[in-house]
DNA sequence: TGTACATCAGTGAACGCGCGTTCACTGATGTAC
DNA sequence: TGTACATCAGTGAACGCGCGTTCACTGATGTAC
């Protein structure tokens, strides 16, 4: 008795459904897709999509589950610098960050989509990603700083976001993606007292 | 014969449609405002709106027109530092930025909420608020920059618009205006190689 | 100044489209005996 | 191992709500003579 192959293609349905979700995320943005426009993407029948999800927000819900779990694993990764006195430290978070960012852009930017237009899903989604903040501000901790270590990293993961989909949505004229990450880094570092 | 007593009434009626829209965009954020919401709120019956804006985004590019002759007039006031190798130069321009964000909130995040969704909008409003851009790029020009002024000054306001954004809707926390303005100033200052 | 007609802002009920959500149905997988 | 029944992912047509937009109507303002 093959136990499962039912639910194995349940989960396979699931995972191509957030799949196609995301590749209509970035062709037309978030609040632009439609339930039928990801079922249509991933050649599944309307309906399919409610056997899976209760709405489109818990679809994303989904995704940014995924997206913590995978930035945990990397934050296990070697080559952490610590101190945020040490300009590379401050470089390596940025460039770690942009690069999530890049990887992860529709879902980042539909984030930030979801949480304009409804306050509860922003209230939830910032409880969610708390931690990643705590994280940031405990590398701050050291540092003689004006005020509040979480201001800070606040203002760090604020600035960085809002540059990197400024310039992914190609509002900031044309530039090196080294450049931005070294202009941010010197934007941060000085800013944060380094 | 009271000529424009009429005409008079209408430019009455569209000022106050547009000043109900900006309460209403404050309370529920643009994207969700619905015509109904800015009549009702006007006091005015549905229909009316029509006779006055095409849409909910002409409305809006009104709004951003009018905001844009408000900006440019200030601009026109003295206290004009322009040496942004002075830190008070930057610290000044700053906090002008600032606090037309704060006087204008609303439509500030209206046009950026419109941006997201409508590609075609973004793109108009770019173009809208170049000259501004093109503005402080003029400040920049003097300095020893890495790069293009504009991609600068794209930086400089990108940033301030994020943190403000941030800031105003509590996804920072708490801290002084004061304290975010000297902030900022050092972010930029230091980041714009001051 | 008065009268008759034209214009136009404002009204709000009605229309209709888009889209989220449901639901009866199918057929394959799983279970009981 | 075989048969009969249960479960459940997947289907797609149909439903219905929300909301943008229209439109025939009203009454006040404007114009002509």
């Amino acid at each position: 008795m093959v136990v499962g192959a039912r639910r194995q293609q349940a989960a396979q349905t699931e995972a191509e459904l957030k799949a196609a979700a995301i590749r209509v995320f970035e062709r037309v943005g978030y609040l632009n897709t439609k339930i039928t426009d990801i079922t249509a993407e991933a050649g599944r029948a309307t309906g399919s999509f409610y056997k899976h999800f209760t709405s489109k927000e818990k679809l994303l819900e989904a995704l940014l589950a995924d997206l913590l779990a995978e930035g945990d694993a990397s934050a296990e990764l070697a080559g952490h610098l610590d101190d945020f006195r040490d300009r590379e430290a401050v470089r390596w978070h940025v460039a770690v960050y942009w690069n999530f960012y890049r990887g992860h852009r529709a879902v980042m930017s539909a984030l930030h989509q979801a949480a304009i237009v409804d306050e509860e899903f922003a209230r939830r989604s910032r409880e969610m990603l708390e931690p990643d903040l705590r994280h940031i501000a405990g590398h701050l901790a050291g540092l003689d700083l004006h005020g509040d270590p979480l201001v800070a990293a606040s203002l760090f993961t604020t600035t960085i976001s809002a540059v990197a989909a400024a310039w992914f949505t190609g509002a900031i004229p044309a530039s090196g993606e080294d450049e931005m990450i070294e202009t941010l880094t010197t934007f941060l570092y000085a800013g944060l007292g380094g």
